[in-house]
DNA sequence: AAGAAGGACAACCGCATAGAA
DNA sequence: GTTCTATGCGGTTGTCCTTCT
């Protein structure tokens, strides 16, 4: 059915090329110029229609995007200008092979927003929607092909714990909450960007602030229980072999580039381990303030719950015994286990962030 | 050496939304 | 208030290349 629909358009416009043409023929430019307006081409781009862009938009500027068609003659939808623009031309954009910074931000990322690639790509700077989107699709199906976790053990733990305070009527911090000589909230700027999402869904973290924390390098949790070497992400991830390796074990690999993720990243610690000396622990997961503590941090200690604490490698004001700490661990270890391949599908299927799964606040 | 399988990437399609008319 | 247009986003497909058998 479908694919007689597809003939009998390509039927019709074989007949309107060629009742053009002869159109055409007869000296009629106005036709023929709809008829240009009429078959645009499709597929991969040459460099010659590439040149034609970029100087249109050095000409005219990014924006009107069907207007390229008509000033240079082009014959590309707007669409698909738009798309080659933002995908390939524009100028400042990042090409080659995802970073381990830059994955492990992606995972987190996506822990938070789900497919959001957009705003996935809004803090990658240099990266593309597009880009994102293939990266993490290709390495979600050859991960759980293989029966691996999709996150990080940091990130799964993150998971796990904000599904647990849910069971637990666990209420989330306020973004005010202080953490030694932190406080987990935006400056001025960061509230300000905070404030262009909606009430309804708090944006999902600013994680280039908290990775920074001022002049701090960023610091994750503590090695889990889930990161011991037989754990899955014990195994490489994606093409970087060292990235996802344990924070404890794994020194900064001399292949991680120096250069910042993000702008705001510079000091990103490529080994997401303890550094400099310094065993402060920052939130990986953080929200933004004016976001729900939804994801509470290691940091995040007066509400915790022991297990949290536990985990956290801080020393929680009511530390457990040894049987009460395994029993914990075990807790976390269960509730963070991988979810199947097919329950992982239906999640997906509601297009439901599995970091949001339960989440009231909605869309 | 040839075909199959998988990965990486580019591009298209349909839908949603915001702003203009 | 409605319709139209431009744009953005996410899902999907197609193509090329590499690796494996």
């Amino acid at each position: 059915m479908e694919e007689e629909k597809k003939l009998a358009a390509a039927e019709g416009r074989e007949e309107e090329k060629v009742a053009a043409a002869e159109e055409v023929a007869a000296g009629r430019e106005e036709e023929e110029a709809a008829l240009a307006a009429v078959v645009l081409k499709k597929g991969p781009w040459t460099s010659a229609e590439d040149a034609v862009l970029v100087q249109h938009v050095r000409q005219h500027g990014e924006g009107n995007w069907n207007a390229v068609q008509r000033v240079t003659g082009l014959l590309r939808c707007g669409k698909s200008c738009r798309l080659r623009w933002t995908n390939h031309l524009r100028p400042n954009l990042k090409k080659g092979s995802f970073s381990p910074d830059e994955e492990f931000l992606v995972a987190q990322l996506h822990a938070q927003l789900g497919n959001k690639w957009a705003r996935i790509s809004s803090h990658l700077p240099g990266r593309t929607d597009n880009e994102i989107k293939n990266y993490w699709n290709t390495r979600t199906k050859r991960r759980q092909r293989a029966g691996l976790p999709v996150y990080p053990p940091e990130v799964q733990l993150h998971l796990a714990y904000s599904k647990r305070c849910r069971y637990d009527g666990f209420t989330p911090l306020s973004s005010q909450q202080q953490v030694g000589s932190h406080v987990l909230s935006l400056d001025a700027g960061d509230a300000a960007a905070s404030a262009r999402y909606t009430t309804a869904r708090p944006p999902p973290l600013d994680l280039a602030g908290h990775l920074t924390m001022g002049s701090r390098p960023v610091q994750f949790l503590a090695p889990t229980p889930f990161s011991a070497p037989s754990s899955p992400w014990g195994k490489p991830f994606a093409r970087n072999a060292q990235f996802f390796q344990f924070p404890h074990s794994s020194p900064v690999s001399p292949t991680t580039p120096n250069v910042p993720v993000h702008a705001v990243t510079p000091k990103l610690s490529p080994g997401y381990g303890l550094h400099g000396g310094d065993h402060t622990r920052l939130p990986p997961m953080s929200p933004s303030s004016g976001a729900r503590a939804e994801l509470p941090s290691s940091q995040l200690r007066p509400a915790m719950p022991p297990a949290a604490a536990a985990f956290s490698g801080t020393a929680p004001n009511d530390p457990p015994n040894q049987a009460t700490f395994e029993a914990m661990l075990q807790e976390l270890h269960d509730a963070i286990k991988i979810d199947p391949p097919a329950q992982q599908n239906r999640e997906k299927e509601r297009d439901v962030p599995a970091a949001a799964a339960g989440d009231t606040h909605g869309e």
